[in-house]
RNA sequence: GGGCCGGUAGCUCAGUGGUAGAGCAUCUGACUUUUAAUCAGGUGGUCGCGGGUUCGAUCCCCGCCCGGCUCACCA
């Protein structure tokens, strides 16, 4: 902005700008002796006012509350902010391509449902008005997609939000977007080969390689470990005596291991307190307890085992999957459990869900399905410790009484 | 919910039982040069909120609010 390059008008508006206001400007590109692009001004527009203080340049906004609460304000002082959302569509954008690719139809199901399901968790709860009914934000929209199978769309998936009544962390917000998917006339070993693929070519195109830096950990979602929990559980046993393959098989070992009152809840238990952390490369965790799995089909040589498995990275579940199961009756003694479990005082066991039965009663293919938490797989693709980096707007308890409208009113006033 | 840490100017941060500080931003003047940072001067604070101790509290004590990390819970 040179003073005899633009009209009177224009300098003495220009002396009148602060940072943070909206200009338009005509000129020529040029480079300042820093090589850096700017613009001869020549005409300068006045188009928005910036009436608050900016924060300052040097350091950004470094105020975590503020950052969550004043999006816009982290947006404008932090430039990495953007790109991370940037990174977060390309995330989105790969997978809803690579299921297209594959002939999968996309599909929304029910957020409110009469009957909530699909998932272990406490759900978020409102009302209708109308039909004066209570309705349910929902917790996993996998009962709905599975219906759809049972209709006859072969491959279907969705991508949207999930409600989950629970605490908050750096991995967890009430609501997060979850991607879930369901191919006919597949099984979990599909599911995982499908998993090694689509978690490869989403590192590629949300950051351009399969490695990705994940605070001093480098990820390699080029190759993707497996082993079975029980395998699991002797590789990364902590302390000394680890267990054999036929201890982790063996009940009564598991029990003494655990607090659980059965089997498979003990070997979970003992699972996610060993392994879990461990986990940071890539890996397919595969066969869980039936106990902690009631809407997966029971693995055919061990009926204490279903065809199941989870994926983890950075010592994070980011995803879950299993052939599901299609026997209706099966799967009414499955609700019937989790009621049992409710009544125990398991307020996250599953309701019975009668359509649910009913839909499986008109013959569902075998089927393998999964899950996948698009903010988490977004989390280690942006180099993000908390989840509240890579969601737009976190929860976060209101401010209360900001007193903008009233500054506003005075300001005008004048 | 437990533990630890934090909340001081618009922003980034110092600080002390005795009138509250710096840098940047903002304002005034000079400069027309450039990519956080030209010079000089000025404005700016219920020190998160409420109690208590004290002659006196931003500081010490208690309670509360908001946030962060972490454990628990939870996928």
């Amino acid at each position: 902005m040179k003073k005899d390059a633009v009209e009177e008008k224009d300098y003495s508006l220009y002396q009148l700008l602060d940072l943070g206001d909206v200009i338009g400007v005509e000129g020529y590109l040029f480079r300042t002796r820093t090589g850096e692009l700017s613009v001869h001004v020549e005409r300068l527009t006045f188009l928005s006012k910036n009436l608050m203080g900016m924060p300052e340049k040097y350091h950004g906004l470094e105020d975590v509350e503020i950052r969550y609460r004043q999006r816009y304000l982290d947006l404008i002082a932090n430039p990495e902010v953007q790109k991370a959302f940037e990174t977060r569509a390309k995330v989105v954008a790969s997978f809803r391509r690579q299921f297209q690719e594959r002939g999968y139809i996309e599909v929304e199901t029910p957020m409110m449902q009469p009957l909530y399901g699909g998932a272990a968790a406490r759900p978020f709860v409102t009302h209708h008005n109308t039909l004066d009914i209570a309705l349910y934000m929902r917790i996993a929209p996998e009962l709905y997609l599975k219906r759809l199978i049972a209709g006859g769309m072969e491959r279907v998936f969705e991508i949207n939000r999930n409600f989950r009544n629970e605490g908050i962390s750096t991995r967890h917000n009430p609501e997060f977007t979850m991607l879930e998917f369901y191919q006919a006339y597949a099984d979990y070993r599909d599911m995982m080969d499908l998993t090694c693929e689509l978690l490869k070519q989403v590192a590629l195109d949300a950051t351009g390689g399969t490695v990705v830096e994940y605070g001093d950990l480098q990820l390699d979602f080029g190759q993707v470990r497996r082993f079975k929990m029980r395998e699991a559980v002797c590789e990364f046993w902590k302390g000394p005596e680890r267990p054999t393959m036929e201890e982790a098989r063996d009940p009564r070992w598991l029990l003494r291991h655990s607090e659980k009152t059965t089997a498979g809840e003990a070997l979970v238990d003992i699972f996610e307190r060993h392994c879990e952390d461990a986990l940071v490369q890539p890996t397919i965790i595969y066969e869980y307890p039936v106990e902690v799995s009631p809407l997966a089909k029971q693995n055919a040589d061990d009926p204490a085992m279903t065809d199941r498995f989870e994926v983890y990275a950075a010592g994070m579940e980011i995803g879950n999957a299993f052939t599901e199961l299609n026997d209706p009756d099966e799967q009414r003694r499955r609700f019937e459990m989790q009621l049992t479990m409710r009544e125990k005082g398991d307020e996250e066991a599953h309701q019975m869900d009668e359509d649910y039965l009913r839909a499986l009663c008109y013959g569902m293919p075998p089927t393998g399905g999964e899950g996948i938490g698009i903010d988490r797989v977004t989390m280690l693709l942006t180099n993000s410790k908390s989840i509240r980096d890579v969601i737009l707007f976190p929860l976060l308890r209101p401010e209360g009484e900001i007193g903008i409208a009233q500054w506003l009113r005075e300001a005008s006033e004048k």
